[in-house]
RNA sequence: GGCGACAUAGCCAAGUGGUAAGGCAGAGGUCUGCAAAAUCUCCAUCCCCGGUUCAAAUCCGGGUGUCGCCUCCA
C-alpha cells in the first residue's frame, strides 16, 4: 500500500502503527454554514480511504471533529440574528444530514469542540509550563521560534513568512508567524473559563486534541484539504511535536481543491455552491463517481457537463445489472469455469493494485467498466456474467456505489405495481404480434412517461426504472 | 517575494524507461416494425526546445502556459 505523505513529499510505503488497524483522521467542517462542493470532495474522498482499508481487512478508527467554536460560527448568528448555538447546532445537524445524504458513512466518532474545553484549556497549559506558549494582552499564544522543527510539514520557514507581509499586525505577538490558541471574548461573544480568563480555544487546538485523544499520542493518517497543511495542520503538528516529542500522524495526505468552471469557488464570484444545492439535482452516486473519475490530489473542475458525462458512465454499471437480473441472482453462487474464475480474479487483483497506488480510484473505476462489460456481454458465459456483475458490485462498494440496489433496481415497487407493469407489456406484446405499432408505440410512450423504461431483447422485452432526476 | 502542482485525442482522465487504460461524445456495420439496449469496428505518439539512453509521455536542463497555497478556508 503506497500512501503520498503530504509532509515527505513522497509516495511510502504504509506501515500500520498495530499490525491490522488503521488510526484515521481527517479534519470535519466548521458548522457556520451548509458545506459546500468542494467540503464534499474531502469528506467522500476519505469516506473511501475507510472504505478500502475495512474491505482489506483493516479494522479502522475514524475520527472527524465537527469545530463548533469558531469566529465564523460567531458572525453568521450575528447575521441571522439568533444565539450563537442555534447557529451551531442547526449546521451541524445539517452537515450530519448532508453528508449522510452523499452515501458517506458516520465515522467512528464525531466529537464536537464544546465538548472538550476543558482538555483544550489543559493542552494549552502545559504548553505555556513548557514553555512553547505565552500570554498576551489576555490571549495565548504558541511561539513558533521554540520549535525548531516548525514548518517541516508545509515547507515553510519562519524567516520566509516576514517577506510575505500579508499577515495582519499583532502587536502582541512575538513573531508573526506565532498563532492564537486561546482568545479572550468580546462582550455577546460566548465564553468558557480558562486559566487566562474567560474566552474560547483557537481551532488549531481543538483539532490536535480532539485527535489524540480518541487514536494517542501518534496515529496514521491524518487527512483534510489541501488548504488546511498551512498553517491548521502545521499549526495542530507544531502543538503535539511540542508536548510529546513525537509525530503526531505518520502520514499527511490532502486531497486537491475543487474549480467552478475553471474558476476558483468564491462567494464574490458567485460560483459557491453548497452539497446541498448539488444534492437537489444530482443523486449522490454521480456526485461520487464525478470526484472517483479523477485522482484525489489533482485539482478538479467541477461544471454541469462534466457530471451530466459522469451520470451517464454511472448508468452503464446498472444497465450490466439490468442485463444479468442482479436482484433476482445477487446471492447465486456462480459456477466459473477455472479460466473465469482466474479473470475475475485478476481483474479484482487490478482493482486493489490501483487502489494501493495511492488510490487510484480513476484506474479502480476501468476495472469496474471491465466488469461491467463482461456482464453484458452476449458471448460470455451466463456464469461469468453473473459472476462479474458480482463483483463489480462488490468492489464499486468499496468506493461507496450501489448502495441501494433495491431502490435503483426497483425491487421495492409493491408487487401490484409490478404486475401491473407486466400486464401492460403483454398488452403491448400481443399489439406486436398483431404488427399494430401504433398500440404497441403508446403502450410505450405511456410508461416512458411514467419514467418506465423498455428495452426489447432476444429474451422478449425487459423494463427498468428510469433515473429519476 | 517564498513554496508547490499541473500540461496526454472534441471533452473528462489513467499511465514515472520498452513503443498510449477507461469513460463521454462522434463515425460506420450487425440486430430491430420503430426506438432503446446490446454487439463489432474506427478515432492521440503525449505543450515547445535541447540532453541522457539501445529505448522516454515517462529521467535531466531550459522555455511557454494554467492553477493552488503563503489570510478564515476542504
Amino acid at each position: 500500500m503506497l500512501l503520498y505523505n503530504s509532509q515527505t513529499r513522497k509516495k511510502e510505503e504504509f506501515i500500520p502503527i498495530s499490525p491490522g488497524k488503521l488510526k484515521l483522521y481527517a479534519c470535519g467542517p466548521t458548522v457556520y454554514n451548509y458545506f459546500h462542493i468542494g467540503n464534499a470532495r474531502a469528506f467522500l474522498f476519505f469516506d473511501v480511504v475507510r472504505r478500502f482499508f475495512q474491505y482489506r481487512g483493516y479494522e479502522v478508527t475514524y475520527v472527524q471533529n465537527i469545530t463548533d467554536i469558531d469566529d465564523k460560527i460567531i458572525a453568521q448568528a450575528q447575521e441571522e440574528e439568533v444565539s450563537y448555538k442555534t447557529v451551531a447546532d442547526k449546521y451541524a445537524r445539517a452537515f450530519l444530514e448532508d453528508t449522510a445524504a452523499l452515501g458517506i458513512t458516520a465515522p467512528d466518532v464525531q466529537p464536537r469542540a464544546t465538548d472538550v474545553v476543558p482538555e483544550i484549556t489543559a493542552y494549552i497549559e502545559k504548553l505555556v509550563q513548557h514553555g512553547y506558549a505565552y500570554e498576551a494582552g489576555g490571549d495565548v499564544y504558541f511561539d513558533t521560534t521554540s520549535l525548531p522543527s516548525y514548518g517541516s510539514l508545509s515547507g515553510k520557514k519562519t524567516e520566509e513568512q516576514l517577506v510575505g507581509a500579508r499577515v495582519a499586525e499583532n502587536p502582541y505577538k512575538r513573531n508573526p508567524t506565532d498563532f492564537t490558541l486561546w482568545k479572550h471574548s468580546k462582550p455577546g461573544e460566548p465564553v468558557w473559563p480558562s486559566p487566562w480568563g474567560e474566552g474560547r480555544p483557537g481551532w488549531h487546538t481543538e483539532c490536535v486534541v480532539m485527535s489524540q485523544m480518541y487514536l494517542g499520542e501518534t496515529f496514521d493518517i491524518h487527512g483534510g484539504g489541501s488548504d488546511l497543511i498551512f498553517p491548521h495542520h502545521e499549526n495542530e503538528l507544531a502543538q503535539a511535536t511540542a508536548l510529546s516529542g513525537k509525530p503526531l500522524a505518520n502520514y499527511w495526505m490532502h486531497n486537491g481543491f475543487l474549480n467552478i468552471e475553471g474558476e476558483k469557488m468564491s462567494k464574490s464570484l458567485k460560483n459557491f455552491f453548497t452539497a446541498r444545492d448539488i444534492l437537489k439535482d444530482y443523486d449522490a452516486e454521480t456526485i461520487r463517481f464525478f470526484f472517483l473519475s479523477k485522482h484525489y490530489r489533482s485539482p478538479i473542475d467541477f461544471n454541469r457537463e462534466l457530471i451530466d458525462e459522469s451520470r451517464k458512465a454511472l448508468g452503464n454499471f446498472y444497465a450490466a445489472l439490468g442485463v444479468v437480473d442482479f436482484l433476482e441472482n445477487r446471492d447465486a453462487k456462480p459456477d466459473l469455469e477455472p479460466g473465469n474464475a482466474e479473470i475475475l480474479r485478476a481483474l479484482e487483483a487490478d482493482f486493489i493494485t490501483a487502489m494501493e497506488d495511492d488510490f487510484n480510484t480513476a484506474r479502480a473505476i476501468a476495472v469496474l467498466f471491465e466488469l461491467s462489460h463482461k456482464a453484458k456481454l452476449d458471448s460470455n458465459s451466463s456464469q461469468l456474467r453473473l459472476g462479474a456483475a458480482q463483483l463489480m458490485v462488490r468492489l464499486g462498494s468499496v468506493l461507496g456505489f450501489f448502495s441501494d440496489l433495491d431502490e435503483r433496481l426497483g425491487s421495492r415497487m409493491p408487487d401490484l405495481s409490478k404486475s401491473l407493469i407486466e400486464l401492460i407489456i403483454s398488452y403491448r406484446a400481443e399489439a406486436r404480434a398483431n404488427k399494430d405499432w401504433a398500440a404497441s408505440d403508446k403502450f410505450r410512450n405511456d410508461l416512458a412517461r411514467l419514467g418506465i423504461e423498455l428495452k426489447d431483447t432476444p429474451e422478449g422485452c425487459s423494463w427498468t426504472i428510469k433515473e429519476q432526476k
